[in-house]
DNA sequence: CGAGGCGTATGATCCTGGTCATACGATTCA
DNA sequence: TGAATCGTATGACCAGGATCATACGCCTCG
Protein backbone atom coordinates (compact mmCIF):
# COMPACT_ATOMS: atom_id res chain seq x y z
CA UNK A 1 0.00 0.00 0.00
CA UNK A 2 1.52 3.56 -1.22
CA UNK A 3 2.32 6.14 1.64
CA UNK A 4 -0.74 7.91 0.20
CA UNK A 5 -3.17 5.33 0.15
CA UNK A 6 -2.38 4.96 3.78
CA UNK A 7 -3.10 8.50 4.47
CA UNK A 8 -6.71 8.21 2.29
CA UNK A 9 -7.76 5.60 4.96
CA UNK A 10 -8.10 8.13 7.54
CA UNK A 11 -11.59 9.49 7.15
CA UNK A 12 -10.15 12.86 8.25
CA UNK A 13 -7.62 13.08 5.50
CA UNK A 14 -9.71 11.91 2.54
CA UNK A 15 -11.25 14.82 1.32
CA UNK A 16 -8.05 16.46 1.33
CA UNK A 17 -6.10 17.90 -2.32
CA UNK A 18 -4.08 15.29 -3.18
CA UNK A 19 -1.02 17.47 -2.60
CA UNK A 20 -1.87 17.57 1.09
CA UNK A 21 -2.58 13.85 1.19
CA UNK A 22 1.19 13.93 -0.61
CA UNK A 23 2.22 16.50 2.45
CA UNK A 24 0.86 14.47 5.34
CA UNK A 25 2.39 10.98 3.98
CA UNK A 26 5.79 12.62 4.10
CA UNK A 27 5.67 13.69 7.43
CA UNK A 28 3.63 11.19 9.69
CA UNK A 29 4.94 7.49 10.27
CA UNK A 30 2.83 4.20 9.98
CA UNK A 31 3.54 2.43 13.81
CA UNK A 32 2.38 -1.14 14.68
CA UNK A 33 1.27 -2.53 18.09
CA UNK A 34 0.21 -6.11 19.34
CA UNK A 35 -2.58 -6.81 21.39
CA UNK A 36 -2.03 -5.69 24.74
CA UNK A 37 0.26 -2.71 23.84
CA UNK A 38 -0.08 0.58 24.70
CA UNK A 39 -0.11 3.48 22.32
CA UNK A 40 -0.26 5.84 25.01
CA UNK A 41 -0.10 6.32 28.47
CA UNK A 42 -2.30 9.00 30.64
CA UNK A 43 0.41 11.75 31.36
CA UNK A 44 2.43 10.80 28.61
CA UNK A 45 3.56 14.09 27.02
CA UNK A 46 1.31 14.19 23.46
CA UNK A 47 3.45 15.00 20.21
CA UNK A 48 1.76 14.12 17.62
CA UNK A 49 -2.05 12.40 16.69
CA UNK A 50 -2.36 8.95 16.02
CA UNK A 51 -5.07 7.77 13.55
CA UNK A 52 -5.76 4.07 13.35
CA UNK A 53 -5.26 1.98 9.93
CA UNK A 54 -6.09 -1.14 10.78
CA UNK A 55 -6.80 -2.77 14.24
CA UNK A 56 -8.93 -1.93 17.13
CA UNK A 57 -7.92 0.81 20.42
CA UNK A 58 -9.89 0.88 23.83
CA UNK A 59 -9.21 4.17 25.72
CA UNK A 60 -9.39 3.96 29.22
CA UNK A 61 -8.59 5.98 32.66
CA UNK A 62 -7.18 4.39 35.91
CA UNK A 63 -9.63 5.85 38.90
CA UNK A 64 -7.74 6.39 42.17
CA UNK A 65 -9.49 3.38 43.44
CA UNK A 66 -7.29 0.90 40.61
CA UNK A 67 -10.38 0.66 38.47
CA UNK A 68 -10.37 1.11 34.87
CA UNK A 69 -13.05 2.82 32.94
CA UNK A 70 -13.27 2.46 29.25
CA UNK A 71 -14.05 5.74 27.33
CA UNK A 72 -14.16 4.26 24.34
CA UNK A 73 -13.26 1.46 21.52
CA UNK A 74 -11.60 2.64 18.64
CA UNK A 75 -11.16 1.36 15.46
CA UNK A 76 -10.11 1.71 11.48
CA UNK A 77 -9.80 5.70 10.31
CA UNK A 78 -10.74 7.22 14.05
CA UNK A 79 -8.29 9.44 15.53
CA UNK A 80 -7.31 8.69 18.61
CA UNK A 81 -6.17 11.08 21.55
CA UNK A 82 -7.02 13.83 19.25
CA UNK A 83 -8.10 16.03 22.58
CA UNK A 84 -4.32 16.17 24.16
CA UNK A 85 -3.51 17.97 20.36
CA UNK A 86 -5.81 20.63 21.12
CA UNK A 87 -6.42 21.16 24.65
CA UNK A 88 -3.07 20.02 26.89
CA UNK A 89 0.26 18.86 26.00
CA UNK A 90 -0.31 15.63 27.84
CA UNK A 91 -2.77 12.43 27.23
CA UNK A 92 -5.71 12.50 29.39
CA UNK A 93 -6.50 8.75 29.54
CA UNK A 94 -4.54 5.63 27.89
CA UNK A 95 -4.56 3.75 24.60
CA UNK A 96 -3.78 -0.08 25.01
CA UNK A 97 -4.32 -1.92 21.53
CA UNK A 98 -7.28 -4.89 21.36
CA UNK A 99 -5.36 -6.66 18.59
CA UNK A 100 -3.15 -6.31 16.22
CA UNK A 101 -3.26 -2.17 14.88
CA UNK A 102 -1.55 -0.29 12.72
CA UNK A 103 -1.41 3.56 13.13
CA UNK A 104 -0.13 6.56 11.30
CA UNK A 105 1.07 9.25 13.28
CA UNK A 106 1.47 12.81 12.23
CA UNK A 107 3.11 14.98 13.94
CA UNK A 108 1.39 17.87 16.36
CA UNK A 109 2.97 20.73 14.24
CA UNK A 110 2.32 19.41 10.98
CA UNK A 111 -1.44 18.98 11.79
CA UNK A 112 -1.42 22.25 13.38
CA UNK A 113 -0.02 23.85 10.28
CA UNK A 114 -2.14 22.17 7.72
CA UNK A 115 -5.46 23.21 9.90
CA UNK A 116 -4.32 26.71 9.44
CA UNK A 117 -4.35 26.22 5.41
CA UNK A 118 -6.86 23.90 4.89
CA UNK A 119 -10.00 25.04 7.16
CA UNK A 120 -12.08 22.34 5.81
CA UNK A 121 -10.32 19.47 7.49
CA UNK A 122 -11.09 21.85 10.92
CA UNK A 123 -14.48 21.19 10.28
CA UNK A 124 -14.10 17.65 9.99
CA UNK A 125 -12.22 17.53 13.62
CA UNK A 126 -14.68 19.87 15.08
CA UNK A 127 -17.16 17.49 13.87
CA UNK A 128 -15.69 14.13 15.08
CA UNK A 129 -15.04 15.71 18.34
CA UNK A 130 -18.62 16.66 18.33
CA UNK A 131 -19.83 12.80 17.92
CA UNK A 132 -17.66 12.11 20.52
CA UNK A 133 -19.03 14.96 23.19
CA UNK A 134 -22.50 13.66 22.14
CA UNK A 135 -21.27 9.92 22.63
CA UNK A 136 -20.16 10.92 26.21
CA UNK A 137 -22.91 12.97 27.06
CA UNK A 138 -25.17 9.96 25.85
CA UNK A 139 -23.17 7.73 28.23
CA UNK A 140 -23.18 10.07 31.06
CA UNK A 141 -26.99 10.42 30.69
CA UNK A 142 -27.19 6.29 31.35
CA UNK A 143 -25.25 5.38 33.60
CA UNK A 144 -27.12 5.19 36.31
CA UNK A 145 -29.57 2.82 34.77
CA UNK A 146 -29.41 -0.79 35.92
CA UNK A 147 -26.62 -2.54 34.96
CA UNK A 148 -28.62 -4.56 32.07
CA UNK A 149 -29.66 -1.43 30.71
CA UNK A 150 -26.30 -0.32 30.08
CA UNK A 151 -25.09 -3.84 29.03
CA UNK A 152 -27.99 -3.66 26.42
CA UNK A 153 -27.40 -0.19 25.34
CA UNK A 154 -23.88 -1.14 24.63
CA UNK A 155 -24.54 -4.14 22.28
CA UNK A 156 -27.29 -2.34 20.40
CA UNK A 157 -25.16 0.38 19.81
CA UNK A 158 -22.22 -1.44 18.86
CA UNK A 159 -24.42 -4.17 16.98
CA UNK A 160 -25.38 -0.66 14.64
CA UNK A 161 -22.12 0.09 13.79
CA UNK A 162 -19.99 -2.48 13.22
CA UNK A 163 -22.05 -5.61 12.45
CA UNK A 164 -21.57 -8.54 9.96
CA UNK A 165 -24.00 -11.44 10.13
CA UNK A 166 -23.63 -14.77 11.10
CA UNK A 167 -26.49 -16.91 10.91
CA UNK A 168 -28.66 -14.15 9.70
CA UNK A 169 -28.12 -12.85 13.59
CA UNK A 170 -25.79 -9.81 13.75
CA UNK A 171 -22.60 -10.49 14.60
CA UNK A 172 -19.78 -7.71 16.09
CA UNK A 173 -16.38 -8.76 15.86
CA UNK A 174 -14.78 -7.63 18.52
CA UNK A 175 -13.23 -9.55 21.38
CA UNK A 176 -13.84 -8.28 24.66
CA UNK A 177 -12.96 -9.95 27.63
CA UNK A 178 -15.98 -9.50 30.45
CA UNK A 179 -13.26 -7.66 32.17
CA UNK A 180 -13.33 -5.23 29.48
CA UNK A 181 -17.35 -5.19 29.46
CA UNK A 182 -17.14 -4.59 33.18
CA UNK A 183 -14.73 -1.70 32.62
CA UNK A 184 -17.05 -0.47 29.97
CA UNK A 185 -20.35 -0.43 32.07
CA UNK A 186 -18.45 0.19 35.39
CA UNK A 187 -19.53 -3.06 37.16
CA UNK A 188 -17.37 -5.03 38.43
CA UNK A 189 -16.18 -8.68 36.72
CA UNK A 190 -18.50 -10.48 38.87
CA UNK A 191 -21.42 -8.97 37.32
CA UNK A 192 -20.12 -8.77 34.03
CA UNK A 193 -20.12 -12.72 34.27
CA UNK A 194 -23.33 -13.27 36.10
CA UNK A 195 -25.10 -10.75 33.43
CA UNK A 196 -23.33 -12.58 30.33
CA UNK A 197 -23.57 -15.62 30.93
CA UNK A 198 -27.25 -15.89 32.06
CA UNK A 199 -28.04 -13.87 28.05
CA UNK A 200 -25.75 -16.71 26.72
CA UNK A 201 -28.02 -19.38 28.61
CA UNK A 202 -31.27 -17.07 27.75
CA UNK A 203 -29.96 -17.22 24.06
CA UNK A 204 -29.96 -13.44 24.07
CA UNK A 205 -26.00 -12.39 23.39
CA UNK A 206 -23.60 -15.54 22.61
CA UNK A 207 -20.11 -15.53 23.65
CA UNK A 208 -17.75 -16.17 20.51
CA UNK A 209 -14.11 -16.44 20.82
CA UNK A 210 -13.27 -13.31 18.84
CA UNK A 211 -16.75 -11.64 19.12
CA UNK A 212 -20.53 -11.45 20.29
CA UNK A 213 -23.46 -12.78 18.43
CA UNK A 214 -26.54 -10.97 19.17
CA UNK A 215 -29.02 -14.00 18.95
CA UNK A 216 -32.70 -12.03 20.47
CA UNK A 217 -32.07 -8.50 19.15
CA UNK A 218 -35.71 -7.96 20.74
CA UNK A 219 -34.48 -9.47 23.80
CA UNK A 220 -31.95 -6.65 24.25
CA UNK A 221 -34.04 -3.71 22.84
CA UNK A 222 -36.64 -4.88 25.65
CA UNK A 223 -33.80 -4.61 28.43
CA UNK A 224 -32.09 -1.62 26.82
CA UNK A 225 -35.61 0.63 27.85
CA UNK A 226 -35.22 -1.52 31.33
CA UNK A 227 -37.97 -2.86 30.86
CA UNK A 228 -36.68 -6.41 30.86
CA UNK A 229 -37.65 -9.19 33.53
CA UNK A 230 -37.13 -6.28 35.74
CA UNK A 231 -39.08 -3.01 35.83
CA UNK A 232 -38.03 0.83 36.05
CA UNK B 1 -22.96 48.22 25.79
CA UNK B 2 -21.58 48.76 22.37
CA UNK B 3 -22.37 45.45 19.96
CA UNK B 4 -18.39 45.35 19.47
CA UNK B 5 -17.88 45.11 23.42
CA UNK B 6 -20.70 42.84 23.60
CA UNK B 7 -18.85 39.99 21.35
CA UNK B 8 -15.65 41.08 22.66
CA UNK B 9 -17.49 38.73 25.54
CA UNK B 10 -16.80 35.78 24.31
CA UNK B 11 -13.56 34.54 24.64
CA UNK B 12 -13.78 32.94 21.30
CA UNK B 13 -14.15 36.02 19.78
CA UNK B 14 -11.95 38.27 21.37
CA UNK B 15 -8.91 37.29 19.72
CA UNK B 16 -10.27 38.13 16.36
CA UNK B 17 -9.35 41.16 14.24
CA UNK B 18 -11.51 43.88 15.11
CA UNK B 19 -13.62 43.80 11.24
CA UNK B 20 -14.20 39.98 12.30
CA UNK B 21 -15.79 40.52 15.63
CA UNK B 22 -17.51 43.73 13.59
CA UNK B 23 -18.44 41.36 11.28
CA UNK B 24 -19.97 39.22 14.04
CA UNK B 25 -21.97 42.12 15.57
CA UNK B 26 -23.68 42.69 12.70
CA UNK B 27 -25.53 39.19 12.14
CA UNK B 28 -25.69 38.43 15.74
CA UNK B 29 -28.42 39.09 17.71
CA UNK B 30 -28.71 40.05 21.83
CA UNK B 31 -31.56 37.26 23.48
CA UNK B 32 -32.43 37.26 27.46
CA UNK B 33 -33.84 34.62 29.94
CA UNK B 34 -35.37 34.79 32.76
CA UNK B 35 -34.55 32.05 35.50
CA UNK B 36 -35.99 28.47 34.86
CA UNK B 37 -36.43 29.64 31.05
CA UNK B 38 -35.54 27.35 27.84
CA UNK B 39 -32.65 28.07 25.75
CA UNK B 40 -33.64 25.32 23.55
CA UNK B 41 -34.60 21.72 23.88
CA UNK B 42 -33.02 18.68 23.36
CA UNK B 43 -34.44 17.48 19.43
CA UNK B 44 -34.79 21.18 18.35
CA UNK B 45 -33.59 22.19 15.26
CA UNK B 46 -30.16 24.18 15.99
CA UNK B 47 -29.59 27.54 13.35
CA UNK B 48 -27.09 29.14 15.23
CA UNK B 49 -24.88 29.02 18.16
CA UNK B 50 -25.31 30.84 21.85
CA UNK B 51 -22.48 32.26 23.82
CA UNK B 52 -23.59 33.48 27.51
CA UNK B 53 -22.94 37.08 27.82
CA UNK B 54 -24.23 37.37 31.04
CA UNK B 55 -25.58 34.52 33.51
CA UNK B 56 -25.70 30.72 34.25
CA UNK B 57 -26.84 27.88 32.24
CA UNK B 58 -27.68 24.27 33.00
CA UNK B 59 -27.34 21.62 30.15
CA UNK B 60 -29.14 18.60 30.92
CA UNK B 61 -30.19 15.23 29.29
CA UNK B 62 -33.50 13.72 30.17
CA UNK B 63 -33.57 9.76 30.94
CA UNK B 64 -36.59 7.77 29.48
CA UNK B 65 -36.81 7.25 32.95
CA UNK B 66 -38.00 10.46 33.61
CA UNK B 67 -34.84 11.59 35.47
CA UNK B 68 -33.08 14.51 34.51
CA UNK B 69 -29.21 14.42 34.68
CA UNK B 70 -27.06 18.02 34.47
CA UNK B 71 -24.29 17.31 31.86
CA UNK B 72 -22.66 20.72 32.32
CA UNK B 73 -23.00 24.45 33.82
CA UNK B 74 -21.70 27.51 31.90
CA UNK B 75 -21.52 31.02 32.51
CA UNK B 76 -20.55 34.27 30.97
CA UNK B 77 -17.66 33.85 28.05
CA UNK B 78 -19.01 29.47 26.97
CA UNK B 79 -20.58 28.73 24.06
CA UNK B 80 -23.68 26.19 24.19
CA UNK B 81 -25.07 24.02 21.87
CA UNK B 82 -21.80 24.21 19.95
CA UNK B 83 -22.13 20.08 19.42
CA UNK B 84 -25.38 21.05 17.22
CA UNK B 85 -23.48 23.24 14.96
CA UNK B 86 -20.61 20.67 13.92
CA UNK B 87 -22.62 17.43 14.06
CA UNK B 88 -26.30 17.63 13.31
CA UNK B 89 -28.81 19.57 12.89
CA UNK B 90 -30.78 19.05 16.21
CA UNK B 91 -29.71 19.65 20.06
CA UNK B 92 -28.71 16.81 21.76
CA UNK B 93 -29.46 18.24 25.16
CA UNK B 94 -31.98 20.44 26.59
CA UNK B 95 -30.35 24.30 28.08
CA UNK B 96 -31.91 26.23 30.82
CA UNK B 97 -31.16 29.28 32.57
CA UNK B 98 -30.57 29.59 36.04
CA UNK B 99 -30.64 32.87 36.70
CA UNK B 100 -31.45 35.81 34.85
CA UNK B 101 -29.45 35.50 31.64
CA UNK B 102 -28.28 37.27 27.98
CA UNK B 103 -26.90 35.56 25.54
CA UNK B 104 -25.39 35.94 21.54
CA UNK B 105 -26.77 34.23 18.85
CA UNK B 106 -24.47 33.54 15.79
CA UNK B 107 -26.15 32.10 12.83
CA UNK B 108 -24.77 28.69 11.93
CA UNK B 109 -23.95 29.64 8.57
CA UNK B 110 -22.39 33.29 9.66
CA UNK B 111 -20.43 30.86 11.94
CA UNK B 112 -19.04 28.45 9.19
CA UNK B 113 -18.15 31.18 7.12
CA UNK B 114 -15.90 33.32 9.47
CA UNK B 115 -14.51 29.11 10.32
CA UNK B 116 -13.13 29.12 6.58
CA UNK B 117 -11.53 32.65 6.63
CA UNK B 118 -10.60 32.69 10.08
CA UNK B 119 -8.90 29.47 11.03
CA UNK B 120 -7.60 30.38 14.04
CA UNK B 121 -10.79 30.72 15.42
CA UNK B 122 -11.10 26.53 14.39
CA UNK B 123 -8.52 26.09 17.00
CA UNK B 124 -10.19 27.83 19.67
CA UNK B 125 -12.97 26.01 18.92
CA UNK B 126 -11.72 22.86 18.89
CA UNK B 127 -9.65 23.93 22.15
CA UNK B 128 -12.98 24.36 23.49
CA UNK B 129 -14.34 21.15 22.68
CA UNK B 130 -11.52 19.50 23.52
CA UNK B 131 -11.87 20.61 27.28
CA UNK B 132 -15.58 19.56 27.43
CA UNK B 133 -14.15 16.04 26.51
CA UNK B 134 -11.62 15.81 28.84
CA UNK B 135 -14.35 17.15 31.08
CA UNK B 136 -17.31 14.41 30.55
CA UNK B 137 -14.44 11.72 30.46
CA UNK B 138 -13.24 12.46 33.92
CA UNK B 139 -17.12 12.54 35.25
CA UNK B 140 -17.35 9.59 33.44
CA UNK B 141 -14.77 8.06 35.29
CA UNK B 142 -15.68 8.91 38.29
CA UNK B 143 -19.23 8.63 38.11
CA UNK B 144 -19.34 4.95 39.90
CA UNK B 145 -17.68 6.42 42.94
CA UNK B 146 -19.60 6.98 46.37
CA UNK B 147 -21.89 9.58 46.44
CA UNK B 148 -19.82 11.60 48.55
CA UNK B 149 -16.86 11.61 46.11
CA UNK B 150 -18.83 12.68 43.22
CA UNK B 151 -20.17 15.76 45.39
CA UNK B 152 -16.51 16.32 46.77
CA UNK B 153 -15.46 16.48 43.52
CA UNK B 154 -17.91 18.38 42.07
CA UNK B 155 -17.83 21.12 44.64
CA UNK B 156 -13.93 21.38 44.68
CA UNK B 157 -13.94 21.36 41.00
CA UNK B 158 -16.25 24.48 41.41
CA UNK B 159 -14.97 26.01 43.72
CA UNK B 160 -11.39 26.25 41.90
CA UNK B 161 -13.23 27.82 38.60
CA UNK B 162 -15.63 30.42 39.96
CA UNK B 163 -14.72 31.49 43.61
CA UNK B 164 -15.23 34.06 45.71
CA UNK B 165 -14.23 34.33 48.93
CA UNK B 166 -16.34 35.40 51.88
CA UNK B 167 -15.26 35.49 55.47
CA UNK B 168 -11.93 34.08 53.85
CA UNK B 169 -13.73 30.86 52.83
CA UNK B 170 -14.19 30.17 49.34
CA UNK B 171 -18.07 30.87 48.16
CA UNK B 172 -19.32 29.72 45.33
CA UNK B 173 -22.18 31.78 43.75
CA UNK B 174 -24.03 29.91 42.07
CA UNK B 175 -27.87 28.43 43.18
CA UNK B 176 -28.36 25.40 42.63
CA UNK B 177 -31.36 23.30 44.42
CA UNK B 178 -30.88 19.72 45.97
CA UNK B 179 -32.53 18.62 43.18
CA UNK B 180 -30.41 20.27 40.74
CA UNK B 181 -27.42 18.91 42.70
CA UNK B 182 -29.27 15.45 42.74
CA UNK B 183 -29.66 15.75 38.39
CA UNK B 184 -25.68 16.67 38.56
CA UNK B 185 -24.59 13.73 40.53
CA UNK B 186 -26.79 11.43 39.45
CA UNK B 187 -28.46 10.24 42.63
CA UNK B 188 -32.15 10.88 44.11
CA UNK B 189 -33.47 13.93 45.78
CA UNK B 190 -33.36 12.69 49.07
CA UNK B 191 -29.74 11.82 48.95
CA UNK B 192 -28.42 14.93 47.49
CA UNK B 193 -30.64 16.31 50.51
CA UNK B 194 -29.15 14.00 53.15
CA UNK B 195 -25.64 14.69 52.33
CA UNK B 196 -26.09 18.39 52.40
CA UNK B 197 -27.92 18.82 55.29
CA UNK B 198 -25.21 16.34 56.83
CA UNK B 199 -21.98 18.30 55.11
CA UNK B 200 -23.84 21.64 56.88
CA UNK B 201 -24.34 20.17 60.45
CA UNK B 202 -20.65 18.84 60.21
CA UNK B 203 -19.32 22.42 59.19
CA UNK B 204 -18.33 21.26 55.76
CA UNK B 205 -20.18 23.10 53.17
CA UNK B 206 -22.84 25.48 53.73
CA UNK B 207 -25.50 26.32 51.42
CA UNK B 208 -26.97 29.66 51.23
CA UNK B 209 -29.46 31.07 49.57
CA UNK B 210 -27.34 32.44 46.33
CA UNK B 211 -24.72 29.88 46.35
CA UNK B 212 -22.51 27.77 48.59
CA UNK B 213 -19.27 28.44 51.05
CA UNK B 214 -16.80 25.81 51.26
CA UNK B 215 -16.02 25.61 54.86
CA UNK B 216 -13.86 23.04 55.04
CA UNK B 217 -11.68 22.26 52.40
CA UNK B 218 -9.65 19.83 53.72
CA UNK B 219 -12.34 17.37 54.63
CA UNK B 220 -13.81 17.82 51.21
CA UNK B 221 -10.47 16.98 49.25
CA UNK B 222 -10.32 13.82 52.23
CA UNK B 223 -14.28 12.60 50.27
CA UNK B 224 -13.01 13.37 47.07
CA UNK B 225 -10.49 11.00 47.55
CA UNK B 226 -12.61 8.52 49.14
CA UNK B 227 -11.24 8.43 52.64
CA UNK B 228 -13.76 10.01 54.40
CA UNK B 229 -16.09 7.87 57.15
CA UNK B 230 -16.42 5.25 55.12
CA UNK B 231 -13.45 4.02 52.89
CA UNK B 232 -12.88 3.11 49.52
C1' DC C 1 -56.00 34.63 56.92
C1' DG C 2 -56.05 30.06 55.39
C1' DA C 3 -54.96 26.84 51.59
C1' DG C 4 -51.99 24.98 48.62
C1' DG C 5 -47.47 24.32 46.60
C1' DC C 6 -42.57 24.00 46.82
C1' DG C 7 -38.15 22.98 48.78
C1' DT C 8 -36.13 20.78 52.55
C1' DA C 9 -35.81 17.26 56.13
C1' DT C 10 -35.88 12.52 58.12
C1' DG C 11 -37.27 7.78 59.07
C1' DA C 12 -38.28 2.76 57.50
C1' DT C 13 -37.62 -0.65 54.24
C1' DC C 14 -35.98 -2.99 50.19
C1' DC C 15 -33.00 -4.48 46.54
C1' DT C 16 -29.27 -4.14 43.22
C1' DG C 17 -24.90 -4.89 42.71
C1' DG C 18 -20.39 -4.91 45.24
C1' DT C 19 -17.38 -7.90 48.02
C1' DC C 20 -15.40 -12.16 49.43
C1' DA C 21 -14.74 -16.94 48.66
C1' DT C 22 -14.35 -21.13 46.07
C1' DA C 23 -14.08 -23.79 41.97
C1' DC C 24 -13.17 -25.38 37.26
C1' DG C 25 -11.44 -25.72 32.45
C1' DA C 26 -7.84 -24.22 29.24
C1' DT C 27 -3.29 -22.83 28.26
C1' DT C 28 1.50 -22.24 29.37
C1' DC C 29 5.69 -23.42 31.14
C1' DA C 30 9.08 -25.91 33.87
C1' DT D 1 3.14 -34.43 33.26
C1' DG D 2 2.16 -31.57 36.93
C1' DA D 3 2.09 -26.76 38.66
C1' DA D 4 0.79 -22.26 37.82
C1' DT D 5 -1.81 -18.75 35.69
C1' DC D 6 -5.79 -16.77 33.49
C1' DG D 7 -10.54 -16.27 32.25
C1' DT D 8 -14.93 -17.82 33.47
C1' DA D 9 -18.43 -19.40 36.67
C1' DT D 10 -21.32 -19.42 40.92
C1' DG D 11 -22.67 -19.00 45.77
C1' DA D 12 -23.15 -16.32 50.32
C1' DC D 13 -23.33 -12.09 52.38
C1' DC D 14 -23.57 -7.18 52.96
C1' DA D 15 -24.34 -2.28 52.37
C1' DG D 16 -25.07 1.95 49.77
C1' DG D 17 -28.45 4.27 48.13
C1' DA D 18 -33.18 4.03 45.91
C1' DT D 19 -37.89 4.00 47.18
C1' DC D 20 -41.87 5.12 49.88
C1' DA D 21 -43.92 7.77 53.43
C1' DT D 22 -44.53 11.65 56.43
C1' DA D 23 -43.69 16.18 58.09
C1' DC D 24 -42.33 21.05 58.46
C1' DG D 25 -41.17 25.93 57.19
C1' DC D 26 -41.83 29.41 53.77
C1' DC D 27 -43.93 31.82 50.09
C1' DT D 28 -47.67 32.97 47.10
C1' DC D 29 -52.16 33.72 46.01
C1' DG D 30 -57.13 33.62 46.47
Amino acid sequence: MSALGTVGQIRLFRELAREDRERVARVSRVVSFERGERLFREGDRCSSLVAILCGRVKVLKTTRQGRDLILGLFGRGDPVGAVAVFQGVRYPATAIALESTKCLEIPKKELLALLESRPSMALGLLAALSRRLVYLADRLAHEHSRVEVRYARFFLKLAESLTRTQDSKPFIPISLSRQDLADIMGTTIETSIRLMSRWGQEGIVETLKDGFVIKDMAALIQHSHGDGATRE
